[in-house]
DNA sequence: CTAACAATGTGAATTAATTAACAAAAAAAC
DNA sequence: GTTTTTTTGTTAATTAATTCACATTGTTAG
């Protein structure tokens, strides 16, 4: 397979779990144009999508729904699941525990950092909290691949470096201060603060286009 | 102006966050290069997406941190400031509110909703809690216009169409669940698997690729 | 059996986003 | 006071992503 576009990944992903809802709704079959309605994208985008990952339905009848699960997950996921840290158990630290406990999935959530002692020994969703001064020493214990922060901003930075430092291969960074990592750590960064803004600029120019 | 690109949107919102913290520290001028290098992309885009909104700096100073920020806030803010209403006040509705209180910002969380008798009625961070049942009253008293939603998925599509019918112009949904809304009310859907899940795609090609 | 239909798969065209290349000019160096 | 450096602003080129257009082919209807 060549490059993937970086759209497609995100779309394989999504694909995905709409697609594990229609299986656990005992779907077998499902055409483009629906997955296209669910991610409210076109059904081309679809087929583009899917022809990238070599990946053929049948005409009439549409994608099989297991078939494209296990493609999917061929793709993207890797052999040996992955194991994942969240730096931080404050609210949405938590929020993230709770919403990946249960859900099957090669990545798994396997230790939480914090700093205060009042969390450290705790154990949340099956997820145990540690002192942030062993993270270096349980990262690879445990062979931890990935951390999420959900640190304060302000120790957003030390904390990148700390994960770097320890070994980490990709960080997905909730805190607003964007950091700096070397190159061959991947890095993905998100701040709802812009999606909301971009939320009200489109409602600002839907507004005055009447 | 013209059209700007919708990447050059969500940048201009991160060019504010990192100015911001520039005007904090007192730094009155700013090269492309700095911004360049705080946002993780190349200044010439920075150049670019100044240009597109008419703002030019002064060669060899950079640009003014101060009108900078006011440039950008009117572009992509309302003139009056803008109501916004989570619905759902869980671990994520919590980390939210959490997050945006203390922001100067023109986004103002002036209320949130929830089924929970054990909720409803507590304020938090000096946002009020009321009921679900409440949500058209109040949405259209207090002139709410953008709403978060962060109710479990299977609450997902019964919220966003109460939300519509409430009058709500734009909608950041952070369930797992797409929503379908009519083409008026602008939708923005974030899911941190997907995020997590493409984290995880690249640290495994950056592995086989050496 | 044949025509109309409804779906996939994909090359070509289009649109969106980024990057390259460089002119212009202020500031610094000499 | 001239040259070099550094930074902006912008046109042109390139690359990435999406959409169009349509060939193909099972399936259904008549
Ligand atoms: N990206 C987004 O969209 C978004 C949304 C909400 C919040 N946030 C950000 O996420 C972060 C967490 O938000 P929150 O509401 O959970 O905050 P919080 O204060 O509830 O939680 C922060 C946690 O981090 C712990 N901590 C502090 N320093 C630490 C360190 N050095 N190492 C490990 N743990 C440490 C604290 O003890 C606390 O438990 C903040 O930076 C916030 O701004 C981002
Ligand atoms: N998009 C993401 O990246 C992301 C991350 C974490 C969680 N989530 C999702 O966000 C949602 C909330 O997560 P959470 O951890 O805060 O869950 P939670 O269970 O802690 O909170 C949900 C809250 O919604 C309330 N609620 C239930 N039905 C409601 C209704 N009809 N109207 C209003 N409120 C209602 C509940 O009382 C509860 O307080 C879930 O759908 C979860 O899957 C998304």
């Amino acid at each position: 397979m060549k490059h993937l576009p970086h759209k497609t990944i995100e779309r394989l992903s999504q694909y995905r779990r709409a697609l594990l809802i229609c299986l656990d709704k005992g779907q077998t079959h499902i055409y483009s144009h629906e997955i296209a309605k669910i991610q409210h994208i076109t059904a081309v985008q679809v087929r583009r999508d899917l022809m990238l990952i070599g990946y053929t339905g049948t005409l009439r009848k549409g994608y099989n729904v297991k078939e494209l699960i296990e493609l999917i997950g061929e793709i993207i996921d890797s052999q040996e699941g992955i194991n994942v840290s969240i730096i931080g158990m404050g609210n949405l630290g938590r929020a993230l525990i709770n919403y990946f406990s249960g859900k099957r999935s090669h990545l798994k959530i396997v230790a939480s950092f914090d700093i205060n002692p009042d969390k450290i020994g705790n154990t949340m969703s099956g997820v145990p909290c540690y002192s942030s001064d062993d993270m270096e020493k349980i990262i690879r214990e445990k062979d931890i691949k990935l951390a999420i922060m959900t640190v304060p901003a302000d120790f957003a930075s030390q904390t990148a470096d700390a994960l770097v430092k320890a070994g980490i291969k990709g960080i997905l960074n909730y805190t607003p201060k964007p950091v700096n990592v070397p190159k061959e750590v991947y890095l993905e960064e998100y701040d709802m603060i812009t999606s909301l803004e971009k939320v009200a600029f489109y409602v600002k120019l839907n507004e005055s286009a009447g």
